[in-house]
This record gives structure tokens, sequence and C-alpha cells, in this order.
DNA sequence: AGATACATGTAAAATGTTACATGATTTT
DNA sequence: AAAATCATGTAACATTTTACATGTATCT
């Protein structure tokens, strides 16, 4: 009997790996750096797994690599899709995609505040809530420099500009969540 | 030379079985299926993973087990937190809880959309769309249920309510996304 | 008779995180 | 002279997912 060639995979940072490369070609360092921004804001990864992931994309020909020199820099690896990457990625988009799980630890932490530091809790709130603060004001700022305009968006630049508009919405509804919160717990009573 | 006898640990679903037991003692197929849903709703875990878990926690006096048989039934073992594991939630309320990153497939392929079949993502939008309607509703029942009157809420109740508005917020905000993404991708015109 | 609920696990594979490792160049 | 940026990796460990494994009791 055959082994099956192949296995079925989690097929989820190699996804967004297509992706960022389909946008523009890049080598492992380059990527790393996107995922502390731009693709990162979705979904995070380290220059470790990058590079182990890439390795693997390239076996699998999905990827191919180009050495490039530039005089006082180290030599770098950039990579681009082969016509085999950007079939498998063009074949992903058609996937119906999973239900994402939300998984919050500190929702978690929310609901065992009665069995520890009610106060400590409360200041985590407030301490999360100008987290997702920042973070809004970064989208933001991001959304306006990159689209001016929305009304008059491409077909390109549209799916940038929509999952942006998820990161403001998700952040602002934390930042209502926070607020709900805090008041329901007295907070307002405390400080003013 | 000594080794730390304590290691850094992920603290991730230890933490959430530790609130799940203090709030009523459980056996392993008992938390199972409160992973699948109230405590599931922000964390999920299989069975698999809660046995093994439960047998670390239970090596390091985190929860002490004990076998209740009843007749017609298999034998269980229920969990109950130690005094270790209270003083152990009870110090993790105090820690500030790590800013969360998102990951999402779904954004994912979004921002993939040009690659691949607009038309199948535009799909996968509204299909995503309708779960989170379900989940909303789900969410809405059951706020309705245990909280029928959310003003006269006691600090026992307190937490539980809260982290439900989390998620009835974070359904609606995924629901007015997958709407807006929709008109802007033309699906209106098709469908009216 | 077959499906579902109850009940608890082991094993293998995939994925992700943290620590270690190296070395050149540029900025402070 | 030290720190930060550029550039690429290996190794160890932890976590998560999927498949396998077993057996009773109840419901349809």
């Amino acid at each position: 009997m055959h082994l099956v060639a192949c296995m079925m995979r989690g097929m989820a940072l190699e996804h967004a790996i297509l992706v960022s490369l389909a946008e523009k070609s890049a080598s492992g360092y380059d990527l790393a750096r996107r995922f502390d921004k731009s693709i990162g804001f979705f979904w995070k990864a380290t220059h470790q797994q990058i590079y182990k992931v890439l390795a693997r994309m390239e076996g699998d020909e999905w990827i191919a690599a180009t050495p490039v020199e530039e005089p006082g820099r180290p030599a770098k690896k950039v990579y681009a899709l082969t016509p085999t990457g950007r079939a498998e990625l063009a074949r992903w988009t058609t996937e119906p995609t999973p239900i994402e799980t939300l998984r919050s630890e500190f929702a978690v932490k929310i609901r065992g505040m009665n069995f520890g530091d009610r106060g400590a809790v409360v200041v985590d709130i407030a301490r999360q809530r100008e987290r997702h603060v920042d973070r809004l004001a970064y989208y933001e700022a991001d959304c306006t420099k990159h689209f001016p305009d929305p009304t008059a968006l491409g077909d390109a630049d549209l799916p940038a500009y929509l999952v942006l508009r998820g990161g403001i919405r998700t952040e602002q509804t934390y930042i209502d969540w926070c607020d709900e919160m805090l008041t329901a717990l007295g907070h307002e009573k405390e400080t003013r």
C-alpha cells in the first residue's frame, strides 16, 4: 500500500505567508517584520517559525528563493510564489473558512475574579482598555494614511481596507466592553 | 547546580480549569462538556487535552480527585480545588493579562481574496455571518435565561454576566463587519 | 440493532514558543 | 564602545489536534 504523500496540515501560517508573498516577494526577515505589523495585526508569527515554514514551503515548491546580495548587507533569500503556490493560494480562497473559536485568557480571568483579587482584576481591565485605545489609534492612523478616501477604493485596495476596518471594529468593541465592565464594577464611583 | 523545579508553563488551560472547578467540582467528562458551552465560548478544549492537564494538575496538587460511583454508570473521578489550587487561582487573578493577539484565518482570507476566487470569498463571508447570527441568538437567549434582570445583579453573578456581554458584543461586531464587507463587495446589487 | 450519552484514557503528529547561536553593519 | 538593525537559522520544549482504544448503559 502506498503512503499518502500530501498529509493534511493546519494550513494556517502557510497561507498567511502565501498571501503576503503574493502581495510582494520578500525574505524571511522581511516577512518577520510584516508579521509584526500589517498582516501581523491578525496573524502573529516569530522569525523562527517563519524560517521553518518557509523551508517546508520551498520543499513543497509553493515558493522559490532567489539569493540577493547587496554590498554592505548580509546576503538574503528573496522568496516568490511558484505557479504551484499561486494555484494553492487560489484553491484555498474557495474553501469555506472554519468558524473562529475565540480564546481569551482575559475573559477567563474576568469570570474567575470572585476567586481572587477583584481590585487587581479591575486594574487589569483598565490596563487592557488602554492597550486597545492605543491599537485603535494606530489602526485609524494607518487607515487614514493608506485609504484617505474610502469611497473611492479600487478593487485592488478593498481587501486590505476591509481587514483594517475589521481591526478597527474589534478594538472599538473591546474598549466599549471594558467601559461596560468598569462601570458595572463600580470603578466610576471610586475615581470621581 | 540545581534544576529549577517549577518550569514556566503556558498557564492557559490550567487556569480555565481552575476557574471552572472553583465554580463547581467536576469530572474530566463534565469539564469537557462545559468546554463545549459556557466556559467554552471563550476557551475551547477537547477531552483528551483536559484529561492530560488534569493529571498534571493533580500531580502539582492544585486539585484532588474523589472517586464517585453511581449504580448503572461508569465510575468517575470528581476533581475539586485544593488549598494550593485555590491559592494559585487567587495569585493568577493579580497578574496582568498578556494583551490578546487576534489570529483570524478569515481575515487572512479576506486579504488574499484578489489572488483567488472573489465570488467564493463573498459566499464565505455570508456563511460566516450566518454562524455569528446563530451564536448571537444563542448568547442572547442564555443571557435572558440566566440574567433576566441585569440591573439587579449581585456580586456573585456579575462576572459570568460580563463575560456573556463580551460574547454578545463580539458576535454583533462580527455581523456588522460582515455586512460592511458584503455591501462594499457589491453583494447587495446582485441579490436585489 | 444501532445510535447516542457516559466515562477515561494513550499515541502520534502538527504547531507554536523560548532559548540558543552567529556574524556583519549602522547608529548613538 | 555599546546598542540596534539586518539576516538566518537550530534545538528544546510546550501545546494542540487528530486518531486510536475501550467499555457500559440508555434511548429510538
